[in-house]
DNA sequence: AAGCGGCATTGATGCAAATCAAACCGTGGC
DNA sequence: GCCACGGTTTGATTTGCATCAATGCCGCTT
């Protein structure tokens, strides 16, 4: 059975059908992850109707830091970086959100960050205004939301540890064991490899970096036989010098 | 009228009382601010019989990461640092709680972080069960806990562009510039001081500096007429080098 | 097959902040 | 008044990562 699903170089309509069908909820591969596990058939009926499947191309914007808040995503395929931008060009990746995860948990009128797709992103789109009555009027909703919320709030802390007092080998390591845990969870097993969708400068502003230093660190891992590089992502040679070397 | 109420040297009983006068939730001085805000008098007498004042000493811990979540708090005077810590001594302060600020938004068994007094600290202290419960019956509530979780993720999100891409002195500069902003907001109106009550190891760590380089750029900063450093703080001198120098 | 454009890698050098090490300063105890 | 102590400042030196600068590699186009 074939649900390797590869990301960007995967043109076929059939991998992407794999990962949604249509608009029909029922067939969402990674409802069990997402904010709809919270609701019952009817609710999820319901929503679906408020709903519309989007497709954005690799690199294209989904939204930009202070826009408007007009619809709120529930990622299904692909992978999109939320980036924070200063005025002189330096960047800070805050996360990468994976199929199962929430664009729009704040209900704040304004985003607070840019959101790019890094491949091709398929997305389950709502209007914002019918999200926000229809979590007002489903308690239990509203508290999947706020346990999502502070799920990430516990992720930001360990990436403010990460950021602020891990060395580049450190960074590197714990980004690569959390990039594992998390495609093994949206994939339901474990992969050979770890996909690495994103660029090597999308890491480097991910983990505080330059663009050299994480491919220095990458190679010379390679170099002391702890990886090998492969096309599209890295393969663990020596997983117990990642668990050491790892935060949490 | 004075309401200076200095933090860490005062030690007068008046002092304290401006803050909280005995467990009454109708002469809580920070409520405006807090979670507490979102509900009706009804509600409030409920929670108040289900509250009871703390006090903790200065450099007293609240509770340690990975303790189970017993109490939650709502920190009504003083201030409390947040604590990530690695195994070998290394710290991440991944936030200051100052008055007005909660701790327990997240609805999860265990925390995950450690809290310590950095003043005298003063609290509202719920039991978990008892507070869950209660929010479970009110959505407003919830709402409004979604509200702050989500109001944290944004600042975790600004603590990680100046984690991952600002200089030092940027740094400080965004720092000071923040603690303004967040006194003047619990003060109620504009102070002419910056109070840290933070040393300047609790800064190191929550910018991710070390304490050499926290003291030689602030002195620095001095030198070049930004600052004046005063008793329990600094005052800024030229103001408009931080509007330009901080970040948002 | 040749040329191009967009990453990624590699090497040489520079520098901001860390580290190592002392001195300083205010406070409290005796 | 003196000393001890905890926190802060200052200085000298090191170093980890950034910066600057090629070069390499692969897929696409023509």
């Amino acid at each position: 059975m074939d649900n390797s699903g590869t990301f960007a170089h995967q043109h076929d309509g059939a991998g992407c059908a794999q990962h949604v069908r249509g608009d029909d909820c029922r067939f969402c591969n990674v409802r069990h992850l997402s904010i709809c596990a919270a609701l019952d058939p009817e609710e999820l009926s319901f929503l679906e109707d408020m709903s519309g499947d989007a497709i954005y191309a690799e690199k294209s914007t989904l939204f930009r830091e202070e826009d408007d808040v007009v619809s709120i995503f529930n990622v299904t395929f692909g992978v999109v970086r939320l980036v924070r931008s200063l005025s002189d060009g330096r960047r800070q990746i805050t996360g990468f959100a994976l199929p199962g995860d929430f664009l729009g948990l704040s209900l704040e009128k304004n985003w607070s960050f840019t959101a790019e797709a890094v491949t091709e992103v398929r997305a389950c789109r709502f209007k914002r205004s019918i999200f926000e009555d229809f979590s007002d009027r489903k308690p239990h909703l509203m508290k999947r939301m706020h346990e999502f919320a502070t799920h990430e709030l516990s992720l930001a802390q360990d990436h403010m540890v990460l950021l602020g007092r891990l060395t580049a080998e450190e960074k590197i390591a714990t980004f690569l064991v959390a990039m594992k845990r998390r495609w093994t969870r949206v994939e339901g097993h474990e992969l050979g490899l770890i996909r690495l969708p994103m660029g090597r400068q999308d890491i480097a502003d991910y983990i505080g970096l330059t663009i050299e230093t994480v491919s220095r660190v990458i190679n010379q891992m390679q170099r002391d036989r702890k990886l090998v590089i492969v096309p599209d992502g890295i393969r663990f040679v020596d997983p117990a010098y990642f668990d050491e070397h790892a935060l949490r």
